[in-house]
DNA sequence: ATATGTGCAAACTGTTTGCAGCCGC
DNA sequence: GCGGCTGCAAACAGTTTGCACATAT
């Protein structure tokens, strides 16, 4: 997926969150890679092109997306916070061995328990780990 | 729900982990209280009768359980990490504003998706969170 | 007797905070 | 011009590590 720097700018303008040109491309990195990377892979990854980027800013930007519902958290492991820009339902499998981790779709509107029935819930995790295929197939 | 020390012992023994007396505490305190504690919480509130023990030795004795299966970790938050005794399939749902944690069931074997046929899933976990109805009549 | 748990201090990692300067609107 | 973003350094919290000693089997 491949995002103009305007469109970027016109959501930033749509969630009411100021735009700025560091803002943009973590955005746009975030949006490209689906691989729902950390705070520190994304700071390696663009402090090569913006040179005077730093870690602070990375947090920033990115608690503002989390914010403005652009972005969500995943905390499928417990040392580390991941960021996913797709923020449609759906569940993430981690892989033990390569460490990927894979989206999966599900309905989770569907296994409403009767227990959380008075309950107002406005967030929902499916986080799964175990082997990936290439991973069984690998050994 | 009460276990003497004796079948916390045993446990200790079935599971090939050495017994202790710390650790027959600790297990005995994450068995009676099902508030999904964090270490630290472990830690304070064991402190008090056990004035020796140390919070290195809490987070050695909860991964030792972990490994051997007689706990389980929970990330539903991503600045501390809850241990939880019940190991069987279930829920969590976290409360915004009191912080509660609950349990509840989800069939989580019954939403197997086909997109995860050819892995192999050893964890599931479903993080739920919003508002509590205690909390929600309590405005 | 030997392997393993305990607990202190120190190291480490990920994240937050305070603040001066810069930038977007 | 003003409010908000940036980024440096320092603080902070949770967790891990190294090691000497104690304890379980």
């Amino acid at each position: 997926m491949n995002v103009s720097a305007e469109a970027l700018m016109d959501i930033f303008k749509k969630k009411n969150i100021r735009s700025s040109y560091t803002r943009v491309r973590i955005l746009e990195y975030l949006m490209a890679n689906r691989n729902h990377p950390t705070v520190d892979e994304i700071y390696k990854r663009l402090v090569g092109e913006i040179p005077t980027l730093s870690k602070t800013t990375v947090y920033n930007s990115l608690n503002a997306f989390v914010d403005a519902e652009l972005a969500r958290v995943i905390t499928i492991e417990d040392n580390e916070t991941r960021y996913d820009a797709d923020i449609s339902d759906h569940g993430h499998f981690k892989c033990d061995i390569c460490g990927r981790i894979y989206d999966f779709p599900v309905d989770i509107g569907g296994f409403e328990p009767k227990a959380l029935a008075k309950f107002k819930i406005s967030q929902r995790d499916v986080y799964f780990k175990g082997i990936c295929t290439s991973c069984l197939n690998n050994k």
